[in-house]
DNA sequence: GCTAACGTTGACGTTTACGTCATGTTTATG
DNA sequence: CATAAACATGACGTAAACGTCAACGTTAGC
C-alpha cells in the first residue's frame, strides 16, 4: 500500500510542487513516472529519496544542471567493475568539490560566532567596569 | 596611496563587477560611494570585505533582500548600551540560522562520503575474492 | 455512476540577480 | 592638451527556476 504514487503525493512527501516535479523530469533530473494504462503517471517511493537529494544539492549552491551532472551518482550502481570504477573516481571528484564548499561555508559560520563572541565580551566588560 | 579607490578597483578586489555594485548600492546593501567634487565615486578600502561577506550570504543561500537585514550586524557597531544588547540578541538569532543551514550542509556532505566509503569498500571485497 | 478532487499538457507570466548597450561626462597619461 | 580609458545614468535584455492559468482527461468516494 506505500507502493507508487501519484505526483501530488510524491510532491508533497519531498515538499517540494508538482510544478517542480515536472520540471525537473523536463531536465531529465528525474525519469518520468510510469503510466499505468491511463493517462495519469505513477512514482515509486525511492523518487522522494531523490527529490530530497537534489534540493540538498541546490542549497549547496550547485545549478539544476550541475545536480543533473552528479545526481545519478547517488542513485545508480554501475554494472560492471570497470564502470564501478569510474563512478568512484566520479564521486571522488564530487565530494572534493562539496567538501570546498562546506568548508567555505564553514569558515562563514566560524567568523561570525567570533563576531558574537568578541561582541559578548565587550559587554561583559562593561557590565564589571 | 591605499585609501580611498573607484568602482573599476572595488570591483576587482571583491571579485564582483561593477554593475552589481551598483545594483547593491541601489538595494541599499551597500553604501554609495562619496563623491569627491567631480560626478565619480570613491570607496574605502573597508568595502571590499563587506562585499566578500555578502557574496559569503549569498552562497549560503540568502537572497540580497535577507542579506540586506543583516549585513549591517557585521559591519557597524551600535551606540548605545541599549542597542549593542538589541544587536547582540540579532547576531545571536543570525547565528542559529547560519548553524543550521551550514549543519544540514554538513550533513550532505556525511551522506556523501559514507556513499563514496561503501562503494570503495565493495571495490576492495571484490579485489579480494 | 456522478461529482469533486486530482492529474496532463501547453503556454504565458514572474522573480531574482544581474548583463549589455548607448550616450554623455570625467580622469589619467604621453 | 588631446585622447584613451574609466565612470555615470538609464534603459532594455537575459538566464534560471519555477508560478499560474486554461482546457481537458482521470480517479476516487459516496
Amino acid at each position: 500500500m506505500n507502493e507508487r504514487m501519484r505526483i501530488g503525493e510524491l510532491a508533497e512527501r519531498a515538499e517540494v510542487t508538482p510544478r517542480t516535479v515536472r520540471y525537473y523530469e523536463s531536465l531529465g533530473l528525474l525519469p518520468h513516472g510510469e503510466r499505468e494504462g491511463g493517462g495519469q503517471h505513477y512514482y515509486r517511493p525511492e523518487m522522494v529519496l531523490r527529490l530530497r537529494k537534489i534540493e540538498q544539492l541546490k542549497k549547496l549552491g550547485l545549478s539544476l544542471e550541475e545536480v543533473a551532472g552528479v545526481i545519478d551518482l547517488y542513485f545508480t550502481d554501475p554494472s560492471g567493475l570497470r564502470a564501478k570504477h569510474k563512478v568512484l573516481g566520479m564521486l571522488r571528484a564530487h565530494l572534493a568539490t562539496v567538501d570546498q564548499k562546506v568548508g567555505e561555508l564553514q569558515q562563514a559560520r566560524d567568523e561570525l560566532q567570533a563576531h558574537v563572541v568578541r561582541f559578548e565580551q565587550w559587554l561583559e566588560v562593561q557590565k564589571k567596569g
